[in-house]
DNA sequence: TAAAATTTTTAGACTTGTCTAAAAATTTTA
DNA sequence: TAAAATTTTTAGACAAGTCTAAAAATTTTA
């Protein structure tokens, strides 16, 4: 139905315009697509001919009703393969990502339906991105930055803003896995460095940046 | 490193050439593939280039040793994706064959081994057929077509040289699966129709069509 | 063994997705 | 608010894979 390419575009439109569905430039397509702005609005003519998305000259575009639908399935995809590769094949958060972009495009609806079954329904990816159900409702769960706690309150690892391997496997060495609890201890006036404890027994310190990417549910 | 494409043509080459490795004419493969033989024409001469086919012009081609080892990789990983459609998503045998024929283009050798790993380091795939190992090494089963065998005989169901959906479901039905026992009742001289029993307890009636196409392990 | 039939290759074209370079539109800056 | 900077589109090209039609080679037939 949609080649590679096209899902590959459709994806990159409903990961940039956010939950407000808001309207996403040429330039940010083509950089998280890793590919020419000329190429960019090629594909966004086609797109926008199949009804996918909407889109006016110079004015960024916006998913339509079924371009959004498209998208969120290949993102259910996505995240159910991850699971799948973590969960049954003992790949690592970090190890997935660049398989799942591939599995994703595997096109059966039945394949993906007795998957789902297989994983037990999960609900969210080994990141805690949460997985799309089959009629692409999508819950967000309402997590916060760590970046912007204050001294003494805690809460739950949830979910990472960022997945390059590095961060990950950052992560991993500290200890700081889903589902760990936080604590936030003292936050340096210096430079935001955060000071917290980890399951109510180690002492850590992340740069803001990395506060900035890890994200709790309070 | 090579696309889905020339994947696809690697495949029919070693599915053709038979387990002497003989020519195989261009039209053949056109075939196979639903294509015409100026595209195979096309994409031999490719193939060559890359050092993965011998091809002389007119005279069919044959697998070099490397491509020999890249369509036993594809064949290894069409096959234990087929099993685990059957033994983990719960598919029917005649169900795997379409979607295998995309995953097996996933490329990523530690999925595979790991795949493999997950499945208990299956031998054959849901249809009899052996699964190369991590080496290329493929254990082939010395079957016999039902349609050779004499009365009296028996043996088990092992393989099938059809897969197609309908002859799969045909055998379902009549409870021909694999593992099944026979044993030769009868041969009629008129059509050559064989008459045998299953499981020691059951009589049917299978055309020789049939009989061509089950494989059995004497 | 020469004509006929078949197979295979060549020539030229088309689609998809990409690129570079240049033009046009928009946004920012001063 | 006009010039400068940036973004986006247009124009034209290219590689991969495919197709049709026609030419060339091989095989079959009589
Ligand atoms: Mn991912
Ligand atoms: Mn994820
Ligand atoms: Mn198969
Ligand atoms: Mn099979």
């Amino acid at each position: 139905m949609n080649s590679q390419s096209e899902e590959n575009y459709l994806k990159a439109v409903y990961h940039l315009s956010g939950e407000t569905g808001k309207a996403v430039s040429t330039n940010s397509i083509a950089e998280v697509i890793c590919t020419k702005a000329s190429s960019v609005t090629d594909m966004l003519r086609k797109l926008a001919k199949k009804g996918l998305i909407n889109y006016i000259k110079y004015q960024g575009v916006t998913l339509t009703d079924k371009g959004r639908n498209t998208a969120v399935d290949i993102v259910r995809r996505h995240r159910l393969w991850e699971v799948f590769l973590v969960e049954k094949l003992g790949f690592k958060w970090d190890e997935v990502h660049d398989i799942a972009e591939d599995l994703e495009h595997i096109e059966s609806e039945i394949l993906v339906t007795r998957l789902d079954e297989f994983l037990g329904f999960p609900k969210t990816d080994p990141h805690g991105d949460p997985i799309p159900d089959k009629n692409g409702k999508v819950k967000v769960a309402e997590l916060v930055k760590t970046s912007i706690m204050k001294v003494g309150q805690s809460g739950v690892i949830s979910g990472v803003s960022e997945h390059s391997s590095v961060f990950l496997q950052y992560l991993d060495k500290a200890g700081l896995t889903l589902g760990s609890k936080i604590k936030i201890k003292e936050i340096l006036e210096y430079d935001g460095s955060v000071l917290l404890i980890l399951n109510d027994k180690k002492d850590i310190t992340i740069s803001r940046e990395a506060a900035k990417s890890i994200l709790i549910a309070l």
